[in-house]
RNA sequence: GCAUCGAUGGUCUAGUGGUAUGACUUAGGCCUUCCAAGCCUAUAGCCCGGGUUCAAUUCCCGGUCGAUGCACCA
């Protein structure tokens, strides 16, 4: 027997590793730190995951999926505040070569408004500062940014910067015109998207926890400011029970409190109907990947925590036996932050326009020039009288504007009043996005380390990796007792009906029967189907459950429904015992 | 990025200035009527670059990757 570490997080990734789940990249060359390989069991798991995520947000909330390039301009990135705010002023010291972020240098040293200095000022500023490792005098040193993002240029030989994305939101937010006619010009509706994003972390560890290249899965929902307790499926999870970790319980340094998403919001604790129903269906979500709940908690980001768009924000945090608690999923409230700003860099306006009930009536008085004798009268100036006309005070006489300076009269005969009554049909807002953002690859993680156990089976050790079913790359596997006798082609036979129904079935006959059980158990598979002698006789076949080791007999014909039902959760491996 | 430690078949490891030990795994065969049994055979390894040396997997320097601490994680 490999003999077995003691740290979970090395027999999980040595598992993942060998059987492969998860591998370095590019490992001949030595691999990349914060980048890694999904191989074909990890590939597939991953893809059970996000098909999981799917049916929540896509087919459940009805929330379609997009599709947008990782990489996108620079104006994107400036408008999101990435290109400023994601980057920070660094600099090296020169006597023990630490790396120090120059604002944090300026702080020790009393120097105020660093964030807003240039590069030169700063570095002019903190030269008399202690360096915040060996206290050494600074002296001279080079402020320069380090961005998060990867950068690149667009097109051969281009100036034009591109990034690649640090967030998949983005995307969701510039499409936001194209979006709302999708949907027909009405809040609220949703927009997801899986897929990769980057950033450039200055020293990513703990596997894939922190990666320089993840995968998200982000849903953007837009919604009507003063809508936002009014989720129209909230009393699905109305009564839906979870341990909370408010800020204020982080700062009396008391424990999370299990409280229903109806009382939480009514309470003021979770700040509305929205967050609090995505901050439900996340944790459903997670339960179902195969999180236990035990290990699953929310809490809410402190004040000074957030980000400066959000309002509020929970993160689902996965309790790790390696790493502790690992933020998995966040849940922010982004206001109406990020469609104002691409609204102003962009020069497209992001908004909705939402009619009145009724339409409101107002009088106003309007003033209609009469073009035709005002052109020929004042011929190059006519147009500027015009617009100046109209929010020009006309008395019984006339009405007196001005244009560049020069006091102009305008006799009322030359146009005229009309008082009337106009109607409001509606006006146009910036809806709020309610933001659940999820990262795949420490969800992929936090169900291996959950799901990785060891067990004695007859005085020897079992390594399981007690996946739900439904996450499980492999669902069910078939063994022929013996290679002979036809057992390998009857077994072969039930493998090809078990994929005609769409279940990833996978035969062996190499080796003992045990043998085969096991290395089953360690990618996780929750079924096999063993062709024994009997089945020659009955048509049977014995159903094995992975968690429990036991067995049942059932009919061929039936096995491809059952499979289907069991990996589904729609039946259970103990009620077929039972009958 | 700095500091400390580490890197030997797929996995876990022994060991060495003269190309490497054992186990498990895997593949083929024999055997075997439900939980890693046994027997035979086979495949497969010293992280990369430079230096010292007749000779480097071993010693030295640099790099990469990994672990840990610091910093970083809008």
């Amino acid at each position: 027997m490999i003999p077995a570490s003691n740290d979970v997080f090395e027999n999980v990734m040595e598992l993942a590793k060998r059987r492969g789940f998860i591998w370095p990249t590019s490992e001949c060359y030595g691999g990349v730190a914060g980048f890694i390989d999904y191989g074909p069991l990890g590939a597939m798991m991953k893809r059970r995951i996000e098909d999981i995520w799917r049916d929540f947000y896509v087919i459940r909330e009805g929330y379609y999926e997009i599709e947008c390039p990782t990489i996108a301009q620079e104006d994107v990135f400036i408008a999101s505040g990435h290109v400023k705010g994601f980057s920070d002023k660094m600099c090296q010291c020169p006597h023990c070569k630490e790396y120090l972020r120059a604002d944090h240098v300026a702080e020790g040293g009393n120097i105020r408004n660093a964030s807003v200095m240039t590069n030169e000022d700063i570095a002019a500023a903190i030269k008399s500062c202690k360096c915040l490792s060996c206290e050494a005098e600074l002296g001279d040193v080079e402020v320069f940014n380090f961005n998060l993002m990867f950068s690149t240029t667009i097109g051969p030989g281009s100036q034009r910067v591109g990034y690649l994305r640090p967030e998949t939101a983005q995307g969701m937010f510039v499409d936001f015109a194209r979006l709302l006619r999708f949907y027909r010009d009405k809040l609220p509706f949703g927009a997801v998207q899986i897929g990769k994003s980057y950033r450039n972390e200055i020293s990513p560890r703990q596997g894939m926890i922190r990666l320089r290249e993840f995968t998200q899965a982000e849903a953007e929902i837009f919604v009507h400011p003063d809508e936002k307790n009014r989720h129209p499926s909230f009393r699905r999870y109305a009564d839906y029970r979870m341990p909370l970790l408010t800020h204020v319980q982080q700062q009396k340094c008391e424990g999370p409190v299990e409280i229903s998403m109806q009382e939480a919001v009514a309470r003021g604790i979770i700040a509305n109907e929205y967050v609090a129903y995505y901050v439900a269906l996340t944790h459903d979500l997670l339960v179902t990947i195969g999180i236990k709940p035990e290990r699953l908690r929310f809490r809410q980001h402190l004040v000074d925590e957030r980000a400066h768009y959000a309002t509020d924000c929970w993160d689902a945090e996965v309790f790790s036996r390696r790493f502790g608690w690992v933020e998995t999923v966040g849940i922010a409230d982004r206001t109406d932050y990020d469609l104002n700003a691409h609204a102003t860099q962009s020069g497209s306006p992001m908004t909705v326009f939402i009619q009145y009930d009724k339409p409101k009536k107002t009088e106003c008085r309007r003033i209609i020039p009469n073009m035709s004798v005002l052109g020929k009268q004042y011929r190059a100036k006519a147009n500027a009288i015009f617009a100046a006309l109209k929010t020009a005070t006309p008395t019984q006489k006339g009405a007196d504007i001005e244009i560049e300076g020069e006091k102009i009269h305008i006799p009322a005969s030359l146009f005229e009043v009309r008082d009337e009554v106009i109607e409001i049909r509606g006006e146009d807002i910036v809806p709020h996005v309610i933001e659940p953002s999820y990262g795949i690859d420490r969800m992929c993680y936090a169900v291996l380390e959950q799901a990785y156990d060891e067990d004695i089976a007859d005085g020897e050790t079992r390594t399981v990796l007690r996946l739900s079913p439904k996450v499980a790359p492999v669902q069910v596997a078939v063994f022929p007792l013996m290679i002979r006798d036809g057992l390998d082609s009857i077994a072969y036979e039930i493998t090809q009906k078990l994929h005609k129904t769409g279940i990833l079935a996978e035969y062996d006959d190499s080796g003992a029967i045990g043998r085969r059980y096991r290395r089953q158990d360690e990618i996780g598979t929750p079924f096999a189907i063993t062709v024994d002698y009997d089945t020659k006789e009955d048509n049977t076949i014995t159903l094995r459950d992975r968690d429990t080791m036991k067995q049942v007999r059932i009919a061929i014909p039936e096995s491809p429904e059952t499979i289907r039902g069991l990996v589904d959760g729609k039946i259970s491996f103990a009620s077929l015992a039972n009958t």
